[in-house]
DNA sequence: CTGAAAGCGCTTACAG
DNA sequence: CTGAAAGCGCTTACAG
């Protein structure tokens, strides 16, 4: 069970390990009928390329790395199951970087830089600081951003439509006949969280419902925060019969706040998150929410990523004999893109028709 | 800012390249001197040596793979963390590869070998046919199993102690003063689960309670089935006052069951479950359940297969000048470690005391 | 269209 | 303790 290398194959084919070489990089240039002769040999030894011999002779590393601070571990699962299945069908495979710190990633960045392994970073990015991702670029490595908050970086990047998300689920709402709906929302300072509140408005508005600034609230996406602010939505006399949450696990705390004054979700209540994190569908009621695309999200990104190598990679190469057009790192390209895939809208248990 | 290698290194330091090398290996046959001089070079230019290079002329790939399917997402998130913390302090980087086959991994294990990257392979197994894993390991890759489903594999292993966690389950029911204790029972073909019932079993024997057959029932680890059993025991005379699920969904299933009843959890009826799972602290009442270590079984298999590999190689070169002992592949050596880690009865609302 | 040769950046006997 | 040389398995100009 020796390993077989290109030697042996060339050999058995009677060609050259050149010529071998050709063939496996499906160079144009080889004779057809040379060409099938040795795929023959190859397949019929189940010779593949060692990765690291290709990877050094060219120069370029086999490597697709994801980096996943631990806070986003939560949506990794759907997330890299789009990224895998369309990584599964290139030659690359993929590096798992795992930030423990959750606010700074720079050693994870600094040991992927070392290692040289890397033809381009996936990162789902929350938080953190952006320098090194902005580092990395420069020098020469794509990357592309899994945009869980919406920011706005000097990076491509893939991200939720948070804005029709948001309008989606308040147009459910006020379909539902809902009129005093509440907003509690995330962190401002998130452009997701402007976004789904820009959403909620232009629902309202459209539907000819005049905003109403203290029915929005900021839970700063803490759950206890988010309890304490809607149980006192609650006591109000014009309370509001439903609530927009710009995430689920604060609307969990909102329907605990409807429990804590004996109203019951849906009937006195009506809420709605949004993520359709996994814990939704078993929440008692089960939560209506807007459900972000993550699969989308991972596929649309790897795709993005290869596309940036493969121009990255061409760029360098004709950098010499062209005229150095193209968007190579530290050059004014076009601004990088920025793609926002639909969400979907899930009606569970939560939502019903406003109280009369 | 052009890559340095082992080069520049040595004409900087005035050495050769291979001393360098040794430095780098820590070869301890390089005198101290020099090696102080060849570090400070090193650490001076941020040199870091190619991986690709090293593992091509050492033959030996500097990766851990992880094999994930897709049904094991719940658990990676915490097991993953517990690899990256023993990883990240070692040479080796994780390739993660995932099987969107449930059901069978070896096109994933092809390619894995194919690519020959793997000093070792870490995987989560459930249900899957371990044929390829054994051919995987009859090549000389080390590999460890973390092993959801407790199954008996002639491969090293890292699972979770089932039967002392559902004994806890138990023991902590019959304290509250619980006598009527039902089990709703996964599949009993899974090593897992019988050792779950015989936990459940031997706390009843120890504590005098003579063990009523009517009240296990086989979920089979089917949601809308264990809510229809959970149903009928309810219906009974003689209802239990506490179901102990084999796992968490299940137990979702028995709260389901006693409001479909009107039973009140935990007043009427007492539910735990076995997993936590991070909707367990979610779910109304917030479930009583054994959390497995899935961080700590992370950890302990990524320094199982650490070592295997460490043996494995030290064997290989040890195999003509010794007599050929050690855990060769294929060699009948002793068995493969099999390493069972405590679990945690994690205690919240979905369990109270016998009603009287 | 194909082959001989040099090279990618390291490691590892082998001399000294 | 250190260096020169060959080699790991591939790729890529360069000839032909």
């Amino acid at each position: 069970m020796e390993k077989v290398t290109i030697r042996d194959i060339a050999r058995l084919a009677g060609v050259s390990k050149s010529t071998v070489s050709l063939v496996i990089n499906n160079s144009p240039r080889v004779d057809p009928e040379t060409r099938g002769r040795v795929l023959a040999v190859i397949t019929r030894h189940n010779y593949v390329p060692s990765a690291t011999a290709s990877a050094l002779a060219k120069g370029r590393p086999p490597f697709i790395s994801m980096i996943v601070p631990g806070l986003t571990w939560r949506l990794v699962a759907p997330l890299n199951y789009g990224v895998a299945s369309v990584i599964e069908r290139t030659p690359y495979e993929i590096i798992l970087y795992t930030s423990t710190n959750d606010h700074d990633y720079a050693p994870v960045i600094d040991r992927m830089l070392a290692s040289g392994l890397s033809a381009g970073v996936l990162v789902i990015n929350q938080d953190q600081t952006m320098q090194p991702l902005l580092d990395l670029h420069a020098q020469g490595v794509p990357v592309v951003l899994i945009n869980t908050l919406g920011s706005h970086f000097d990076l491509p990047s893939v991200e939720a439509d948070n804005y029709e998300g948001a309008y989606g689920a308040v147009r459910h709402l006020l379909d539902l006949g809902h009129r005093r709906i509440a907003s509690l929302a995330g962190p401002m300072t998130y452009p997701c969280c402007q976004d789904r509140q820009r959403g909620y408005q232009d629902a309202l508005t459209e539907a000819g419902v005049p905003i109403d600034a203290s029915l929005t609230q900021q839970s700063g996406f803490q759950p206890p925060t988010a309890r304490e602010l809607v149980r006192e939505l609650l006591e109000r006399a014009d309370r509001p019969t439903a609530v927009f949450a710009h995430n689920d696990v604060t609307a969990y705390a909102a329907m605990d706040a409807a429990a804590d004054r004996g109203l019951r979700v849906p009937e006195d209540l009506s809420v709605v998150g949004f993520d359709d994190i996994p814990s939704s569908a078993h929440v008692k009621p089960a939560l209506t929410t807007v459900s972000q695309p993550f699969e989308a999200m991972g596929e649309h990104a790897a795709r993005m990523l290869l596309a940036a190598i493969s121009s990255e990679s061409a760029s360098s190469e004709s950098a010499s004999s062209e005229s150095g057009e193209g968007s190579a790192p530290g050059g004014h390209g076009p601004p990088p893109a920025r793609v926002h895939l639909p969400t979907t809208l899930i009606v569970r248990d939560s939502t019903g028709p406003a109280p009369s």
